[in-house]
DNA sequence: TGTATACATGATAGCGCAACCATTGTGCTT
DNA sequence: AAGCACAATGGTTGCGCTATCATGTATACA
């Protein structure tokens, strides 16, 4: 047997002895070796190399180079507990709401040296759970998850983390900890006093997938149509399956065929559905906006491109993305934060397919 | 002082006074005091249940749950070099073509118990190259990059990883191990000979950030033309930014306004270029497809669904980042590839955009 | 009855790195 | 000339886990 205080040569037998030549990983040892010096000067040069002279730096460098060095973090979040790992949690990644707000992530995470770990949860809250469970073994420094419909259980993990975390997206009552969001709720509320303000009366209201916030702008659907006398829970058409212009256009065929034609506006929850309604009205030879209105949410690009133009519900999704992340930075670097609930606002774009004044 | 080898106690100086309590972390030791085990027993009830007895397991797991322990996968890592990881790096997060794509690669690697570390190139192989260091820096166990521009420095690091790699979106001369795509150029190509085959003459091409594989496309464009006479350089507008829906609009206007109309096609090399040209060409009341034909490319929903319907090239963007995942799951459970060389082929969709006929 | 064979569990030794503390050397003050 | 502060470097230890080997125990077979 092979002495085991033989560092360099160590364990040739059996697995190794089929692939290695050049395989032996590099550490910071063979750097420290082949630039001799200590290990813990190459790794100040690595973490802190204003901590080390210039000569040595430049000498450690050369060997770092050319030995094609790369730090293990496993081993050194281990030794540090810091990972410079963020977790990221969204419900889905094919839309496009949820993407460019991970733009803002990325952007901000990369800027400051962090790495984002990203988990799908399909709209889960068990699913979420399972997700989050795996975010935690990372330890990751931070945590940047979607709205506030996790479990008990998952509640329980978030809270003994001890890690700062954003919820984002919507307003939360009790947030965890941080809460970036809007008021999807009072967004739908406007967007109906919106249509209404330009004469429209019986106004619909199509919507897919029903996560939690697409339920509230239902809500404020139904109030403002409430406050006026002019709710019809029949002008409603929902479907739990994803969103998609499709998806959209199938909705509004079976809006108007249910309602016999007598709605003069929809409120769809998202643009994909709008442009579906819109699509499918064209295709109806529906006059949009004489003889109906349509209005989306989300605001995006197409929205402002498509003829008529859509009228939606324009918010800022990258900025919250920026903003959710820079809460958590500047809680980890101990700066302060204005608020612990920040509220992104949201804007009505009114366009041509909802005036008809 | 204290003395150092008590390992419950250990040090309660300064830092932990502060805030301590049920601060300290669970770890496997703790859970395998709190069940009467070894910490091996605690270690083996996680990673392969089935060599414990169904008892201890049982035991073991109730005092995982009540303590809420969460394995710590950086010492796991670090102690079995398996870091259950792979890499992903895109150039971008905010074209649809990369988020489905990643669909398919989450879906596989999730179903498989891999995490996904993404990044984002920014379509800059420099940027690549710092994020690919990044990447490896975690000890994934695959990687999976897009297209074949890495710098040479780049290449070196990936030659030297020794794991499975996947280079997607086009196929490669000399991939750097496994690669999944399909041929632009033979896609452009081909977009074009449709186009002739419909009776169009003057075709311009619009193009937006033009990286390799617009490029490809391009040439394929190019290629076509030439072979019947009809290339013309003038009829070729392209800007570095980014594609949108804006800028598809604003290079039509622009190639409209170069060639003072006598363009009677245009091939996009994307589809958000191409609705832009389209709604564009609605705004200046032109024909479309009587005077005028649009092609698009990538076939996102909205094109089956616009009026009049856009023509485009489809592409399996889920099914391609299945492939890539599946690939890179098969290598590391040893199971055998058809090939390291996948062509997902394409499809033209010939719809009312282009058909004269 | 003894020995071979599996199976279940435990003890020990690192994985590669950074925290912590110790040591050395340099220049400065008085 | 002695003392001190501080910067630059190194030695040791342990982060939390798993690979490896060792040990114990039950079952089988001759």
């Amino acid at each position: 047997m092979v002495a085991k205080n033989n560092s360099q040569v160590q364990t040739l037998p059996m697995k190794t002895a089929k692939k290695r030549l050049t395989d032996k990983k590099i550490t910071l040892v063979d750097v420290a070796n082949a630039s001799g010096v200590s290990a813990i000067t190459v790794s100040r040069v690595i973490n802190q190399p204003e901590k080390v002279s210039e000569s040595l730096r430049i000498q450690v460098q050369k060997a770092i180079d050319s030995l094609g060095y790369i730090p293990n973090q496993h081993a050194s979040s281990l030794a540090s507990s810091k990972s410079r790992v963020i977790g990221v949690a969204i419900p889905s990644l094919s839309n496009i709401v949820f993407t460019e707000v991970l733009r803002g992530i990325y952007e901000v995470m990369g800027a400051n040296g962090y790495k984002v770990l990203l988990v799908d949860t399909h709209y889960s809250p068990l699913e979420e759970e399972k997700m989050i469970r795996t975010l935690l073994s990372q330890s990751p420094e931070g945590l940047i998850i979607t709205g506030g419909d996790q479990t008990k259980a998952c509640q329980n993990f978030l809270n003994k983390a001890r890690i700062p975390i954003v919820q984002m997206m919507e307003l939360l009552a009790d947030p965890i900890d941080m809460n970036v969001g809007f008021a999807h709720g009072r967004a739908g509320y406007d967007v109906v006093k919106h249509l209404i303000g330009q004469g429209y009366e019986r106004i619909g209201f199509i919507g897919a997938r029903m996560d939690p916030r697409v339920q509230q702008r239902m809500q404020g659907y139904k109030l403002a149509l409430e406050q006026v006398g002019k709710f019809d829970k029949n002008f409603i058409v929902t479907t739990p399956e994803p969103s998609s212009i499709g998806v959209g256009g199938e909705l509004f065929k079976s809006l108007m065929a249910s309602t016999n034609g007598v709605v003069d506006a929809v409120f769809c929850v998202n643009d994909d559905l709008a442009l579906g309604a819109l699509f499918e009205a064209q295709r109806m030879n529906i006059r949009v906006p004489q003889n109906l209105a349509i209005c989306g949410f989300n605001d995006i690009e197409a929205a402002a491109y498509v003829n008529p133009s859509l009228t939606s519900v324009s918010v800022g999704r990258y900025e919250m993305g920026v903003k959710a992340a820079d809460m958590i930075i500047r809680v980890l670097s101990d700066k302060p934060i204005e608020s612990k609930k920040v509220d992104m606002g949201y804007e009505i774009r009114k366009r041509a397919s909802t005036s008809r004044l």
